[in-house]
DNA sequence: TAAAATAGTTATGCAGCTTAACCATTAATT
DNA sequence: AATTAATGGTTAAGCTGCATAACTATTTTA
């Protein structure tokens, strides 16, 4: 444990503000460029698809993971589903659960546009020393852990 | 430099795929639970008035480092005039040129808000050993380094 | 069996983004 | 010096993504 107020808890909380905020966008400006010229998809959708293929298969699961609200996901997926990359089953255990697929279209092109943005990622991290990997993968794996629950 | 469809670099990307989004979604829900309630202020409009603040004065300026179009920060800067929490100065050297800045009030507004989320990050932080906070640091400097250049 | 909880949808409205078209000012071209 | 191009910003129209409120259908609980 550490002081609330220490220095270095300051300079990494100054960090995550300089660096999370403007790495988002940029992530999300590439995949912007890349999957609405493409398959007009936007990053939102691409998102949720992206969340569907990880194993998030209904509507309430969307929702908790991306903190909205469920109306707001069930008509992302209803979008989806029209465009053919979403599949909607009523479960027969219990009825009141629908659950989410990729439909082999879908599949296809997450592969695609997933694919394109791990090249993008991957283009900066080509610059890179191992030494500079290891930090990463360790800061971030660290931030995860540490934001993965509730604040105490 | 590195191979790059390195194992390490493949384990970076995912690493971020699977930190940077959620992490983002849920500082985002940290900042809209408080700004939104106290302030009937957006993320938005915060992420814009914290641009500001760290000296960003223009609508292109703005419009570059969010990566959205110049109508776009044009309209969200109007609405910020009107709430009287931006002033806009017409430059005397370059009259196209608008200078943005923080009104006494934008300031005040900001201090809170700004404070609130720090103590959201840093009570995330406070259960972690200096050793987490170095590698976070570190990791978070190391990206930053590594995107903030276009791709090689 | 009645009440409460859970899963999802529909309706309505607002915020934030886009592109296209525009004005004003300054810099570059000739 | 006059014309053209570039820069900084705004306005207009339209779309997406989100919210809340109110609803149906199903299952759980009291």
């Amino acid at each position: 444990m550490t002081d609330p107020s220490s220095p270095a808890i300051e300079l990494a909380i100054d960090r995550i503000w300089e660096t999370l905020p403007p790495l988002w966008q940029r992530l999300r400006a590439a995949i912007r460029a890349y999957a609405t010229e493409n398959f007009n998809l936007s990053v939102e959708q691409f998102h949720t698809l992206r969340l569907v293929r990880r194993g998030l298969g209904s509507v309430s699961e969307l929702a908790a993971e991306k903190r909205i609200s469920r109306p707001a996901i069930s008509q992302a997926v209803e979008a989806l589903v029209q465009r053919g990359l979403l599949s909607r089953t009523t479960s027969l255990e219990d009825r009141r659960y629908i659950r989410l697929e990729l439909t082999p279209e879908g599949q296809a092109l997450m592969d695609a546009v997933y694919q394109h943005a791990r090249a993008w990622i991957g283009a900066h991290l080509q610059a890179s020393s191992s030494e500079d990997l290891g930090a990463v993968i360790q800061g971030l794996e660290t931030l995860q852990r540490l934001f993965d629950e509730p604040a105490a």
